[in-house]
DNA sequence: GATCCAGCTTACCTTTTGGTCAGTACCTTA
DNA sequence: TAAGGTACTGACCAAAAGGTAAGCTGGATC
């Protein structure tokens, strides 16, 4: 019952497994699986969209996280902003091919901790699990 | 050049787009994608290990961390702790099932954050990019 | 003339996260 | 007798993340 010795290929640079604290990975991943980078990540996704309905899909996100997250995501290439000059503004965000890419990664895992939630979390009673 | 309107598939129970503030999904997704919780379950996707093995892996993380870390992953259900009544005590850490299907999702996105680092950070010399 | 809209920015403050260091247990080795 | 090794825990404090609320733009509507 116990997992074979080496049944995932993790076929990366790491090369004794080790993953380096200074690694420009470590600061990529931060961004990436950040609470919030994560949903709006996931959201464009389904396709190009207004800074409102990031914030109505992002249930709970801030006016500011909201920018910040744009704004990180969009220097790392991931996120395009387009603004046309109209009154009042209208600005549509949308994923890069860089950023689709990484959706593809990302909705997986969004899918399976929606679908397993209940079930990790079910018989957490005892210790006020938080 | 645009995305298309419907590239991804989001097959969740997320009915309108919208993800709701107060889901369980959230928590979990809160404790997968932690800083160190992406690496220690991915170092752990090589197999069994021990409590030093996983602080020289996980480069930088203080033993707070690493024992914080376990703890949550070991109430969610993803890893499995297995001590041996010795002495120097000898503590080895595993994936369970579920953690092991996780890591496969995880495993991925390490990579893919390895391989795009240096792009992604490469040309933001100008704001200090931080 | 005031209000409203979208899409932000800024200042201020709280909460969470995380680091450092000391201590513990028990046996082994020097 | 003293030091060391493993796997932790807890106290204390600094840093970072994140929330709240206000303001700003400039034309359109009341």
């Amino acid at each position: 019952m116990q997992a074979a010795p080496h049944p995932s290929p993790l076929p990366l640079g790491f090369a004794d497994g080790v993953f380096p604290a200074g690694c420009p990975s470590r600061t990529v991943l931060d961004h990436i699986t950040s609470k919030w980078g994560v949903l709006v990540l996931v959201a464009l996704s389904e396709g190009e969209q207004r800074w409102s309905d990031l914030r109505r899909r992002a249930e709970g996100i801030s006016e500011k996280m909201l920018a910040q997250t744009l704004k990180t995501l969009e220097r790392d290439g991931l996120v395009r902003r387009t603004a046309q000059p109209v009154i009042p503004p209208r600005v549509d965000y949308s994923l890069t091919e860089r950023g689709y890419a990484l959706s593809a990664l990302l909705v997986p895992l969004v899918a399976w901790a929606f679908d397993n939630a209940e079930e990790i979390l079910g018989g957490q009673g005892s210790t006020p699990a938080k």
